[in-house]
DNA sequence: TCATTCATGAAGCGACGCTACAACGTTAGC
DNA sequence: GCTAACGTTGTAGCGTCGCTTCATGAATGA
């Protein structure tokens, strides 16, 4: 007398638990590709949850599927299931003071450098099971939420505001407010200022960054008399920035806590005025990752990095 | 490339839930027969889990086991997930509009006839789907919680507070808060008074409840002068009770909203001065029975007939 | 039009979780 | 102190589930 795969929950989680990854990554393959399966084995999942609850949960959508409303609702809960389910390990860890695994933390180039380079070793003297699978990744900010699907931890950086748990569903936790600096060349005819307007700047050419970047969206801002910032070139990585303004070639908005690097390269930041410019730097994680032991050590770790940077 | 048994979630939930049930249920064999399996299908499900996560989760102590500390905490995690499963499964139901499914409720005798008696034809108007599955029990005040095991929802009363949530780790739903009268026979001398009080009543001889009863614990409040009321006999069933007061017997006490019953057997309920005497009648479900849809409607149910007796 | 990309179906197979049966340890009764 | 009853645990066997492999169909883009 077997009652089949659907447990003694009533809804097999497991099941569940692949319709929210078919949520979240939108493709039967990309699922498969994320769990360690085939597409037909997914396919099947799916089905047979269809079948156990008797309902249409996926409709084909061209090449690809699409959730349903009533598979979109399922969905939502296997997160909150994945979240008890993560929560019950993580005590389980912390009661028997095993806490290990392993977090994958991404993060964009300067963050990497500012956050997680000091991360490492702070973290095997607090946390010695704890290993770090670290990447350097420079996502635009709406390509944040959908990292979150293959790294424990994502931080991000943004011009205006730390996202909203509430409309992201995902967990957030903020780690630094920044103020971005106005660098130009030691040689430049502004770098004996103790601090610089917009009105200092026309005229002067840019070195920004891509479009669609994060401080992208803060130059208009700098703009006086309808007169935007002229972007002469664009860099992603903070480094080259740096060694072109060291050059010469132009001015830049530079994180404040890039001060010691940019003058390492020649480069003198200055304080902006009469605009309000900063970044926040915060890290995002699916809400049943933030659960688990390992990851909120290494959160506990990273809020104590960035204190102090702050 | 299979996992094993360890699905997608880290923890095998089903497991899990049997490690639960063990808890609750305190034998494997009780919960084999809970769940349709052979104890050492249990046994073996409590082993496989201790072997996934390296650690002893149940010892043997004499003829049965106990849970160690880490099971016991597992154990907590579990009713959290299983609330998880449930809510999202509510959820659901509600959105197609389909609650059914078959609800167990049991009452003490006189809450049954007060209670469930109303509640079927309104729930079959308001919830067809819903099937219930009523029965009376007379339970001391320490078995409602162990009846929740075996009953979605367990209706109980006590002339103290309501059962504490936090506590007890359960849902309770407040129903009723209602005084509770001494009952005369129709001849009797008190029989054309408004109202008694403590005094009026000694050396009367009183129709009482068994020993261990909720209303057990009410009568030494009406003692007089360091003599408590003297308890002639006991009876379970509220019917017989009336039966021998109206027999001229002795007096009892009675929930109020006994009265017309108390009335057709000829005899009188008059409220009780100087003492304050009442029951409180209420819900309990396991937490992840509470989620399900069909038993929430229930509720609401009781509640509304509740509200509409008081 | 053809090649590519996805999703799905059928067949086969390994693993898991169950039952049945037996063994062992503990408790309680005589 | 012996024995019977109870409860848990181990072993063997078997059914079912969920996976992979292979093949098919359907939509997209060059």
């Amino acid at each position: 007398m077997n009652d089949g795969s659907m447990g003694v929950m009533g809804i097999d989680v497991d099941k569940l638990a692949t319709l929210r990854e078919l949520a979240e990554r939108g493709s039967i393959t990309a699922v498969a590709d994320a769990t360690y399966r085939t597409p037909s084995a997914v396919s099947q999942a799916i089905k047979a949850l269809e079948r156990d609850l008797g309902a249409v949960l996926v409709v084909r959508e061209g090449r690809g599927v699409r959730l349903t409303d009533a598979g979109a609702l399922l969905a939502e809960g296997a997160v909150e299931v994945a979240e008890a389910v993560a929560r019950t390990r993580a005590r389980f860890e912390e009661f028997r003071g095993d806490v290990s695994g392993e977090v994958a933390v991404t993060a964009f180039p300067s963050g990497a450098e500012m956050l997680l380079a000091p991360l490492l070793p702070r973290l095997a003297a607090e946390a010695p099971g704890v290993t770090l699978r670290l990447s350097d990744l420079d996502l635009a900010e709406y390509e944040l939420a959908a990292a979150t699907a293959d790294h424990d931890l994502v931080l991000g950086h943004s011009v205006l505001a730390v996202p909203d748990p509430a409309t992201t569903r995902l967990h957030v936790t903020p780690l630094l407010r920044e103020p971005l600096d106005v660098a130009v060349a030691a040689d430049h005819r502004l770098a004996a200022r103790d601090a610089v307007r917009p009105e200092d700047l026309v005229d002067e050419p840019w070195i920004g960054v891509p479009v669609g970047h994060p401080f992208d969206l803060l130059l208009p801002m700098l703009a006086v008399g309808g007169r935007p910032p002229r972007v002469v070139q664009r860099f992603l990585d903070n480094h080259v920035v740096t060694a072109f303004v060291a050059a010469g070639q132009g001015v830049a908005l530079l994180p404040r806590l890039w001060r010691r690097a940019a003058e390492a390269q020649g480069v003198r930041l200055l304080p902006l005025e009469g605009v309000r410019a900063g970044r926040h730097v915060f890290a995002l994680a699916r809400p049943d990752r933030a659960e688990r032991a390992a990851v909120r050590r290494v959160l506990a770790v990273l809020e104590d990095v960035a204190a102090e940077l702050g």
